[in-house]
DNA sequence: CAATGTGAAGAAATTCACAGCA
DNA sequence: TGCTGTGAATTTCTTCACATTG
């Protein structure tokens, strides 16, 4: 059952049905109807998405919202908490290190670095910015487990090694630049770029 | 031929084709063989991808670089540079208004708009801030197509209610929230949430 | 030859249609 | 009856295999 292959774009729904759970608290059942209405999904894709990861629902009544809600939050891995390291403290690195989000759903960031020597032993929301040098000693110090690159395109190959060297195999790349990687490390990429490209394809189009 | 119905994922990829090729400013000629190697994505995919727009290759030579740019360019509606607004001048808001990115690829952010007063007729590398209740008439007066959205997910609907109200009709939506708005909208969502979530999917599984 | 371009096959994802259960 | 769960059908996307061309 732990092994079973699950298609890709399930994984980004269930991250959204879980998020809506959490704004019906007030509820205690949601059927796979209501869940389309607020995610925009079809139901029959809802309850498809669900059986590749047993059966939560009961029929007649739908899915008991506290039970899907410990449910999916196990199946993503958030009932542990992630420590997360951002290297490239820049604008957008600076904007990640306060944002609310991750924190709420277990990714605490426990460590900044960057090669600026001005930004360095300096705190940014709290968090302290390190030299690139004591990488490898904070990720063990700190038991880091994955690292939010914000750091230039031209670096970033670099640096993705170097996390990778120092142990770490969950990488969260925001610098526009396919990264070429150990199979065994984990990356997810936000390109900025691509996706307002795709905004301006569709509007060009239409 | 410009009605014929694009698969979506083409359309992402034709982008990172695009990046590859503007570092590849010193090769007249390169084979889907090689944009593979680049971008990951194999051969076949790479000149099935191109025929849903056209010819661009040359048989026995590959495609010639500055064409098949250009082609891209102007596929991907980069040929025209488009006047952008951002709302919600927060964390995240003010490091895209410094974003490089955005401007070489011909999205020139012109405006940003805030509720906070403290912010209002101040500069952020260079744009200036203003007030929600200026939004239709700058849109009109600077002629604005497209919007990014970085306002907290509690007023997202809302304040995208009040930039379509405006005439724009393209949104570019950070807030981890999904909009609902008119089919004619076109809309891109980047959801940190969502995406660092399905890391945290793969690392605990596997 | 060395590459593109593309029908046809195959794989993956989605939706249909409905059986099954509380 | 109201809803889930799921085989089967369908649609969408990718890859194979190869004909085609400079």
């Amino acid at each position: 059952m732990e092994k079973q292959k699950i298609p890709t774009r399930v994984v980004p729904r269930l991250s959204r049905y879980y998020r809506i759970l959490r704004e019906f608290d007030d509820k205690s059942w949601i059927s796979s109807r209501e869940l389309s209405v607020e995610t925009g999904f079809t139901d029959t894709q809802i309850r498809r998405d669900f059986t590749y990861f047993g059966h939560f629902g009961n029929r007649g009544k739908g899915y008991n919202v506290e039970e899907l809600k410990k449910s999916l939050k196990k199946i993503l891995g958030l009932d542990k908490s992630w420590n997360v390291m951002l290297v490239g403290a820049g604008n957008l690195g600076k904007a990640l290190l306060g944002y609310k989000g991750f924190l709420e759903q277990g990714f605490k960031i426990v460590a900044a670095f960057d090669e600026d020597t001005s930004k360095i032993e300096k705190n940014i929301a709290g968090i302290t910015v390190y030299s690139m040098s004591k990488l490898v000693d904070i990720v063990k110090e700190k038991q880091i487990k994955m690292a939010i690159l914000t750091v230039p395109e031209n670096v970033c190959q670099e640096v993705a090694e170097q996390v990778v060297a120092s142990g770490v195999k969950a990488i969260f790349n925001f610098a526009p630049k396919q990264l070429k990687l150990p199979v065994d490390v984990k990356v997810r990429h936000i390109d900025m770029t691509v996706e307002i490209e795709r905004l301006s394809f569709m509007v060009s189009r239409q």
